[in-house]
DNA sequence: TCAATTAAATTACAGTTGTAAACGAAAAGG
DNA sequence: CCTTTTCGTTTACAACTGTAATTTAATTGA
């Protein structure tokens, strides 16, 4: 697998051009430039910029539609937004993680059968969970720990 | 309160560099180069780069001792991580936010006491959690939702 | 005291990102 | 047909990032 994920390669202001391009399911240039200028205050030439840097990088397709372009999302959102976590995660000293998850929790609004799916999975983790997770901080032979 | 947040603007590679200084709670130059090197194919040169800038960003602190300095982090580590991951979910579709959660916490190793604790915290959430969430992607007007 | 070492600060430099104007081709209106 | 509008492409440009060499100032060993 090329080790080149495309979803790290998406910058901020082209991951609000992809939201309302996954939402939308489909759009033309005008209409995503109308959407999104409404949200952020982006000139048009702003936006067709990051268009095109989202098709340049396979995050869009084209398709011709008479004159003009009909764009579509070539990553799943869903997919992207877990990578886009995970990454997260994966930076930050794995001693944190557990903390952040709560924190995060407790600002996010989140439906029931989301929190039910969670207190599951939770659930089914925790008989095999370790007891301490150690600090992933330093290399082998530093082990201040922390 | 100002709305300039440090925490966004370290940059990956200055994360690196505060994760070590972090779990060594404090540290001269030679110490964070010789530990960031060994985890990232660095010159001491670059290193010295990045502690230069988390400096002037006022992420880390300065002690002169003798002739050198002992760097220590302004900022808490946890809070730093909490505010990163929160941030991350801020920036996806509602919709998302839950699976996404999901997805993170199969791939993420958490010690029995984290998942207890958010076990508990689901549980307080759920009798008030709303039945679905709904897409946030698009302004108002364009309810195509998702 | 003088050279060699060290530590921090300054400078460098290409690639990315945010932000946008300008340009060229095609279409639509007259 | 010719002008205006529209849509995509090119070009622009400063700030930020990753990556690092060079310089300067102080320190230490000889």
């Amino acid at each position: 697998m090329p080790t080149t994920d495309i979803t790290e390669t998406i910058t901020n202001a082209e991951w609000c051009v992809m939201r309302v391009v996954w939402t939308l399911e489909k759009a033309d240039s005008h209409t995503i430039i109308d959407v999104v200028g409404q949200q952020h205050d982006w000139k048009a030439a702003t936006i067709k910029t990051l268009i095109g840097r989202l098709v340049k990088k396979g995050a869009l397709a084209t398709t011709k539609s008479g004159r003009q372009f009909i764009y579509t999302p070539l990553i799943a959102e869903q997919t992207a937004m877990d990578n886009a976590l995970t990454d997260q995660l994966d930076q930050m000293c794995a001693m944190c993680r557990g903390q952040a998850f709560v924190h995060a929790l407790d600002q996010t609004e989140l439906s029931q059968a989301d929190i039910q799916e969670l207190i599951d999975h939770l659930q089914a983790k925790l008989p095999t969970a370790p007891a301490t997770v150690a600090c992933d901080c330093l290399p082998e032979g530093y082990e201040g720990s922390c």
